[in-house]
RNA sequence: GCGCCUGUAGCUCAGCUGGAUAGAGCAACUGCCUUCUAAGCAGUGGGUCAGGAGUUCGAAUCUCUUCAGGCGCGCCA
């Protein structure tokens, strides 16, 4: 229908007197024609009479009664009113109106997706977090909201792979293999531990598996002369560690990172969270062959003159993005930096061939962007293929009170233990009822509570009540729900503010796909709510005339059907009783 | 110092590709359960959209600026 509109309303701007066809355009492009906020404003509104009159220096209001006359007499609509400084409301026929439940129920699980994104290829990688340890409750709201995101993009046409990008190789999984071993010598060490180990309980459960493997002649001599700097102390650990037996080193090392990688996959699928793809930091190989994916993609910056030489470092020039300074991607001592596996593992995405990559990174990255930005134009792509979003951290709070949390203490309250907590469909949802990039304050008792300020349970309700009164009308009726029925002249006019309201959905999910904000959803699964909690509470359904009855359950259904498929956008299962 | 983010009701936040009277919830006060789930509904009060300037027919939304808060600025990862 809004097509058609605004079929009617382009031929309406090419018909003005003397008007450019550069005009014209740019009205096309600018105009919005969209179902209103409130059925005050009619069923479908246009501000194009604004927009045009703004380009055309000319009175909106007397484009608004041209157009308006051209629109009525096309006869097909109820009533089109000119509102407020120039907007054209239109009420569709009563028929044309209640057709949306049709649709709901000939889409049903589908209703809200559409195929925007053509099948274009897109790469969501997030989480990403060092296999250090289990996941804590700030890698929980990047989970959620790449997860969330990855199922909005596909619901919108796009084809996504999700992947986790496993830091297996740097100086973290060094100490995280010193802290195992560490923590096996506790005995002969005098229960020494380093400042900057791990000290978590897992440690322990992973060394356990060693027992008597881990035994040095002489252990003391480890902590002998230790320097006070916790930086220099853990980097004379490693060193000594790898020295005195490598091998047994690797043993634990591989062990170690594989027991922590089932671990958070594990954390991560009783959160609903499955990614396609791990990719191993390690896979890119090392600088020192020279045909590894990590040499190869800096010989061929080099070779583009955007590495270079300088103080026996080699640097890449990351100003074209606004970077402002160069930065090192190899040591002068010949050892890789991060930002160097960072621009191999993008060439790498970058040659698998998606037609957008989106990062999803923890906010205090953002220092980060430019560069990386600026090495996916060094590699020959343009730099709006990548898109980085950052997600700021949330803070927990019981009892009124912060939680603190840091992995190398080990004293943290992890995903796991919110998940226990409030369980996995309450956490998602919090997590995602505000914009990714804002902090967030996640308040336990108040996801476990059980008032109207819980909106999760809210909404929840308002899903449940529906299949409770589906229930009661297929016992005391002994009618199934009509799978699609004839509502043509139904006058009732009470589910009205609800057949509006789903029918914004679809365009709110692409909205939310376009934007990437998974809390749109939230924020419109509330408003759904609350007309429906209201209605309720106004009207006792199944004491009204049959053909109401009829009516309300099929409106009712398309209600229920919509709330399903937003929280299926969220991740979250809908409760049939509560 | 430079960069990014934020500032909307007492509190927690929506609204930000400019659009109709700036919205919710909580808290305060009033009502509604012999009827489909009261984890609910209806109502009242509460606003300099941080301050200032600009662009526009129209600004919470865009631009500039001031103030306040958060974060980031390693040959760390």
């Amino acid at each position: 229908m809004i097509n058609k509109i605004n079929k009617e309303i382009k031929l309406f701007i090419s018909s003005i007197d003397g008007i450019e066809k550069n005009s014209v355009s740019e009205i096309c492009e600018k105009f919005k024609t969209s179902i209103s906020e409130s059925l005050k404003n009619g069923h479908i509104t246009t501000n194009v009479c604004m927009i045009a009159g703004s380009i055309l220096k000319s009175n909106p209001k007397k484009l608004a009664t041209d157009l308006h006359k051209r629109i009525s007499d096309l006869k097909i609509f109820e009533n089109v009113d000119i509102a407020g400084p120039g907007f054209i409301n239109i009420t569709l026929k009563r028929e044309d109106f209640l057709s949306t439940l049709n649709n709901i129920y000939e889409k049903n699980v589908n209703y809200g997706s559409s195929d925007f994104g053509e099948g274009k290829k897109v790469q969501i990688e997030f989480v990403s977090a060092n296999p250090t340890g289990p996941l804590h409750v700030g890698h929980g709201r990047g989970a959620a909201y790449g997860d969330a995101l990855s199922r909005i993009l596909k619901n919108t046409g796009y084809e996504v792979e999700k992947e986790y990008y496993v830091n297996d190789a740097g100086r973290q999984i060094d100490i995280l293999t010193a802290s195992v071993i560490i923590r096996m010598l506790k005995k002969e060490l005098n229960g020494f531990f380093p400042q900057n180990a791990y000290r978590g309980e897992y440690i322990e459960i992973i060394g356990e598996k060693f027992g008597e493997e881990i035994r040095f002649n002489e252990a003391s001599n480890l902590i002998n002369n230790l320097p006070s700097d916790a930086e220099d102390e853990i980097n004379e650990i490693i060193t000594s560690l790898k020295t005195k037996d490598l091998m047994i080193w690797n043993k634990v090392k591989n062990h170690s990172l594989s027991i922590i990688v089932e671990l958070i996959k594990e954390d991560l699928s009783n959160f609903n969270v499955l990614f396609d793809e791990w990719f191993y930091e390690s896979s890119l190989g090392s600088i020192k062959e020279s045909n590894s994916e990590i040499s190869s993609s800096i010989t061929k910056l080099s070779k583009d003159g955007i590495g270079y030489k300088k103080d026996g470092a080699i640097w890449l020039n990351t100003e074209s993005c606004g970077d402002d300074k160069h930065r090192v991607l190899v040591r002068k001592d010949g050892r890789a930096t991060y930002f160097a596996s960072d621009v191999a593992y993008h060439k790498n995405k970058i040659d698998r061939g998606f037609d957008k990559l989106i990062n999803v990174w923890g906010a205090d990255h953002h220092g980060y962007i430019k560069r990386i930005e600026a090495s996916v134009e060094a590699l020959g792509t343009s730099k709006d293929k990548l898109i980085v979003k950052l997600v700021q951290f949330a803070n927990l709070f019981k009892k009124g009170k912060k939680i603190k949390m840091s992995t190398r203490s080990g004293d943290f309250y992890s995903l796991k233990d919110l998940i226990d907590d409030i369980g996995a469909d309450a956490a998602r949802f919090y997590y995602l009822s505000k914009q990714a990039d804002q902090h967030l304050d996640f308040d336990l008792d108040l996801a476990k509570s059980d008032s109207k300020e819980n909106i999760f349970y809210y909404i929840q309700y308002a899903h449940a009540r529906i299949f409770s009164i589906e229930d009661k009308y297929k016992k005391t009726t002994k009618k199934q729900i009509a799978s699609k029925t004839d509502i043509k002249n139904n006058s009732y006019s009470k589910c009205d503010e609800l057949i509006h309201e789903i029918s914004k959905f679809p365009n709110l999910v692409l909205k939310s796909s376009n934007s990437l904000q998974p809390h749109l959803i939230v924020f419109y699964l509330r408003d759904l709510s609350q007309l429906f909690h209201s209605f309720y509470n106004d009207n006792h359904v199944l004491s009204e005339s049959e053909e109401n009855i009829e009516l309300i359950m099929f409106c009712l259904g398309g209600v229920k059907q919509t709330i399903a498929n937003g929280l299926g956008l969220l991740g979250i299962t809908p409760m049939k009783k509560m």
